[in-house]
DNA sequence: ATCGCCTCCTGCGCGC
DNA sequence: TGCGCGCAGGAGGCGA
């Protein structure tokens, strides 16, 4: 599934083919998304002109002067721009017609994503209204961390992964930059020092800056914008690679279960 | 408040 | 080939 940086990669490309068209219809095919596709949708939709698309942590943000609303791609979701003889694929489960005879089309196999009407104002919206902050923006510090996690005895990685300490950190990312920052993933999230946290901000930065850089990392599903693949799984340093030798140390990458999810690890680097 | 677990769903790769 | 199983990028919601 997208994570942040993949989510940033497809609003980016986009975004371009997106602006100033106006949307001559919205045809839902499959409303039963993880909530159900509003019933309204088109008629918010259809002969309106788009103002923006933004995002909020893995949320995308589609505008119209009337309101905004909320797309998630979930774990296996993807938009892309089509041509008009494009062929249907299994699971385009929408699309909207713009007026230069292109499509905005969204596939989710798994489903579960969404696509919602926030109104207004989106950032008062129930899902959106609590999260973290931006982890490439300043306001995701060290200090944040640490204050928040003083008494906690959550594993790091799920601390990590909580949108509420920080937006966009998904399974791949807190593998990743956890093991860049020599933490160990199960570490309890109230016994790691600020110093270490100061590392952790850094490095969850840096792997998410490089990962949009390069256009995110390409699993199974996803694509972006443009249909192209991204490149990032070649970097990735532990993520996937169970038994394989640590590229700092040579010993073995590890792999556990944190909250259900498989996480990586080189019990060497990382404490 | 905090934490861990469950859930939604389809597709794929593996072992037999 | 076919079948059953486990696993997959998210994250809200719930019960303890």
């Amino acid at each position: 599934m997208p994570e942040l940086p993949e989510v940033e990669t497809t609003r980016a490309g986009l975004s371009e083919h997106l602006l100033g068209r106006s949307i001559e219809s919205l045809n839902i095919r499959q409303r039963s998304l993880r909530w159900p596709i509003p019933e309204e949708m088109p008629q918010y939709f259809e002969g309106q002109v788009i103002s923006e698309l933004a995002r909020r942590g893995k949320y995308l943000l589609l505008s119209i002067k009337q309101g905004t609303a909320l797309i998630h791609l979930g774990m296996s979701g993807s938009l892309r721009i089509c041509q008009k003889d494009d062929e249907l694929r299994k699971h385009d489960h929408w699309d909207m017609l713009l007026d230069n005879n292109t499509f905005l089309r969204y596939q989710d196999p798994r489903r579960f994503g969404a696509f919602l009407w926030a109104g207004m104002d989106p950032h008062s919206h129930k899902l959106l209204n609590r999260l973290g902050p931006e982890p490439l923006q300043d306001e995701f510090t060290a200090q944040r961390l640490y204050q928040r996690s003083r008494g906690r005895t959550q594993a790091v990685k799920n601390f990590l992964m909580d949108s509420n300490t920080v937006v966009g950190v998904g399974n791949i990312y807190a593998s990743e930059s956890l093991h860049r920052a020599g933490i160990h993933p199960n570490r309890a999230a109230g016994k790691v020092s600020l110093t270490r946290y100061q590392e952790l901000v850094s490095q969850v930065k840096n792997v998410l800056g490089e990962a949009i850089e390069s256009g995110g990392s390409t699993l199974r599903d996803y694509v972006n914008g443009s249909g192209s693949p991204g490149y990032f799984q070649q970097k990735l340093l532990v993520y996937g690679r169970t038994g394989e030798k640590c590229l700092a140390c040579s010993s073995p990458i590890k792999q556990i279960k944190i909250g259900q999810r498989s996480s990586f690890y080189c019990a060497r680097c990382q404490r």
